[in-house]
DNA sequence: GCAGAACGGTTGCAAGTGCAACAACCTGAT
DNA sequence: ATCAGGTTGTTGCACTTGCAACCGTTCTGC
């Protein structure tokens, strides 16, 4: 094992300092946040909720009875995060719960008549906003992020 | 991810409901969250620094000599955050501030001899980091991420 | 030259967050 | 039957965050 010229050469040349700018990571982070906060401004204003409030909603009138431990994992968020979220719509009265027969530690949440109003505007606003967004980026745009997306959705193994 | 194979296949072809894990915001949102604390982790564990503090000491190495505005313009962070990451990494020793002599409203911050050498470790931890995810999404995955996240930056609106 | 707007940076405060601890409950091995 | 170990969901707590108000300073238009 030796260290060649080259390589001691290259060192050199390399410049020693990051441009956060270009650096993916951040780039990434950023993009989804400034995506993040437009979209969380719509439906805060429309409905009033916050994020984690958003993602339960949209979970629960996705499968319609669900419990807090599979929110947790459809909608990647912490187990206190849902706790909060339900209790939250559960005092507007747009969830219930309901006792588990068997498993008395479970809960089973639904909608309630006025929750599926709420959330059948959740889908319209969200619907809408992704063909806005899409339509903004470009079929192309839109493709590659989705592609790049799904790379990562596939190849990094979450912590 | 728990998600009956039916009822997903009804989600598809199901018209009033939306599914969560097919939604781009919530995906791009997902996508960097997962990158940035395996990331975050990395640093936490080796220098101690939060994320804020991360950004804050990137920016300063790149540009040497700078004030907590630019720091903020520059590495999309409100100006409370930069305030308290410059006294954080000010009270480690690895920054110092400088008065401006014309307005005396502007402090320019520097590295310390030890911030330096801290920076450097962060721009080497830096570039593997990216060199890794990189390698794991594949040439393909990462320049279409890459592309996605470059027409967000270009053709969104920032709020 | 001066009042008021604008700017750089800090701080108080209320809200949000993750972690660890917890109670209640279930499961499986003994 | 029992008891250790795991699971579900909630809560206390410490920490982080964003917003607005703030101070001191500088810029602007009259």
């Amino acid at each position: 094992m030796m260290n060649s010229p080259d390589k001691q050469a290259a060192d050199i040349l390399n410049d020693n300092t990051l441009a956060l700018e270009g650096f993916l990571p951040y780039r990434l982070a950023r993009a989804a946040e400034i995506i993040s906060r437009q979209f969380a401004t719509l439906y805060r204003e429309r409905h009033g909720l916050t994020r984690p409030e958003w993602r339960t909603l949209a979970t629960i009138g996705q499968f319609g009875r669900i419990t807090a431990t599979q929110i947790g994992a459809h909608s990647s968020m912490h187990k206190t995060k849902v706790s909060r979220a339900i209790r939250a719509l559960e005092q507007r009265k747009w969830v219930t719960r309901q006792a588990d027969d068997i498993d008395r530690r479970v809960e089973h949440i639904e909608l309630t008549r006025e929750g599926r109003t709420h959330y059948r505007d959740l889908v319209t606003l969200a619907r809408s906003y992704e063909a806005k967004l899409v339509a903004k980026l470009g079929e192309t745009g839109a493709g590659q992020l989705e592609a790049g997306i799904s790379a990562i959705e596939t190849k990094i193994d979450r912590p």
